[in-house]
DNA sequence: ATAATTACCTAATGTTATTAGGTTGATTAA
DNA sequence: TTAATCAACCTAATAACATTAGGTAATTAT
């Protein structure tokens, strides 16, 4: 047909990928899908592999191009790192197809470390670098605050989060409760003027809200 | 043999799918390893996904078997979270098959949320919640501190930790670092005694934050 | 001693990824 | 115009596995 063939492709086996799974689902179902015959689909891709790379590949560059234009005019370190986290996970909850397969179906193949989507995922991963010690020289956050440790934190927390939302099948909204987790974590990161705590409104006298737990805050 | 041929099947296949990825791994390379049949194997178990799981089954369960007693004497949240995570990455680091499998090839699986695998760790995770929650009704932990939100950043951050040594072929020590690591975490949970904290010794003269905007409830 | 059971085996069977080797129809080169 | 090339498919092998069928020989139970 048109010379749609491929993104056809790619849209059948995006799909079938998240939903069975990358070693449930057979490249006829794709090809069938797809509208192709099994072999034709060789014609695109080298193999079922392949084309499970091509998929987020396409993803994370998409992203990448993004980011920029996002962060663009944001001051703070703390508002930077905010401004990350909120387009990131919106941007999953567009692409939950996408996300399943870079986090659930990618990691396992061997040729991860070797392929250009970890390389781009590094680089997405760098900008959280960079970010942190802007902060960090401009003194907002600590000054002994270690920049890669730091990011190991928020990334780790991230996709933490994100797993966990597709493991159980997103049944719930990623941004309950976003914004305290983020401030649980910039609580680390940032410095203490050793006064005036943001969050000490409270100062409850304790043992008050011994069993409160699912509804927080004022 | 002797009854030991359960255990020659498991070391081997845990071994191989390590090693090589669960897809690459073949039945034969599994049974040829453990020095049976083909046939042999599927008396000792259902099948390749069966077995896939039995491996990390038993490691959690020896984890989860071990924890009371690890914990067992120590006094105060922060210390607790201190004991559960270094003898955590003790165990990480002398079982890395175990937690490869774990990490890399087990939330692949379709089952795996079905599976009692599944419902160890989480019961591994849920000693973490509850010392979390200790801490925040004894006060050492900021009594706005929302407990399962806590769990998530540590968590997140000790299996982004596990995750990324075991994709960098555990070329280097998991403990590096951790002292800092862990520090950066609990200072987002710990109380602000609003006078003389641990890592104020540099007390910058703030001015850098003037800029804090972020949507800041109540 | 005989029946049942254990711990294996070899040889199917059926499902899949991948390849070989076309066909068809359009485009280009002579 | 006609012959050659190429693109986009196809059907029908091939070969690698996972899994099953059906058997054997040795051990254990009755």
């Amino acid at each position: 047909m048109k010379g749609n063939t491929k993104e056809r492709i790619i849209e059948s086996a995006k799909q079938l990928f998240a939903d069975q799974g990358y070693q449930k689902t057979t490249i006829m179902d794709i090809s069938r899908q797809a509208g192709l015959s099994d072999a034709a689909l060789y014609e695109y891709f080298r193999g079922k592999e392949d084309l499970l790379i091509a998929i987020p590949d396409l993803w994370v560059r998409e992203l990448l191009e993004d980011l920029d234009e996002q962060l663009f005019g944001i001051k703070g370190a703390a508002n930077k790192l905010r401004k990350f986290l909120w387009w990131y996970i919106r941007r999953v909850e567009h692409a939950p197809l996408d996300a399943k397969i870079v986090y659930l179906h990618l990691k396992t193949n061997s040729n991860f470390l070797a392929n250009e989507v970890y390389s781009n995922v590094k680089r997405l991963y760098s900008y959280i670098l960079d970010i942190i010690e802007e902060g960090r020289s401009s003194g907002e956050f600590r000054a002994d605050l270690m920049p890669n440790l730091a990011r190991d934190v928020f990334v780790g927390t991230m996709d933490h989060l994100v797993t966990r939302w597709l493991l159980k099948d997103r049944s719930y909204s990623l941004f309950d409760n976003l914004e305290n987790i983020f401030d649980i974590v910039m609580d680390g990161f940032k410095s203490n003027p050793s006064s005036g705590n943001r969050r000490t409104h409270e100062t409850i006298p304790l043992a008050a809200e011994a069993d409160v737990q699912g509804s927080e805050k004022c």
